[in-house]
DNA sequence: TGCGTGACCACGG
DNA sequence: CCCGTGGCCACGC
């Protein structure tokens, strides 16, 4: 059990482990910390997050594959653009193909 | 102290 | 997939 003053390290602890090339969702996250109904959370985390640069946010999209978060970086094209270099292909503000760049930390971290 | 808001999600139609 | 509804937790005023 931990404490949840430490909820939103975790989420950075998580997206940290996110591969290059991979994305992730809020609620999987949040699942994966215990809070299932917690992906909002997620969400303020990375509004924080944005200021740590070890934490890839850009890796971060909704359950839909949107860059729902890209109106919160410096640039809201830089988000597409980070995901783009790294192999990811965006159209449209999403993630085309998003079963394929999926990364579940779940499986992933075999809980 | 209470209310509105939000980088969300699940469910039913 | 779209739409409406409810729930979730933390933050700001």
């Amino acid at each position: 059990m931990k404490d949840q003053k430490n909820f939103f390290q975790d989420v950075y602890d998580v997206v940290r482990l996110i591969p290059k090339g991979k994305i992730s969702t809020y609620g999987s996250i949040a699942k994966y910390l215990g809070m299932a109904r917690g992906a909002r959370m997620v969400g303020w985390a990375m509004n924080q997050a944005f200021a740590l640069p070890d934490v890839p946010a850009h890796r971060v999209v909704n359950r839909k594959g949107e860059l729902t978060g890209r109106h919160h970086f410096s640039n809201p094209d830089l988000m597409q653009q980070l995901l783009e270099e790294e192999g990811v292909v965006i159209k449209n503000h999403a993630v085309a193909d998003f079963d394929h760049y999926y990364w579940n930390p779940q499986e992933a971290l075999d809980l």
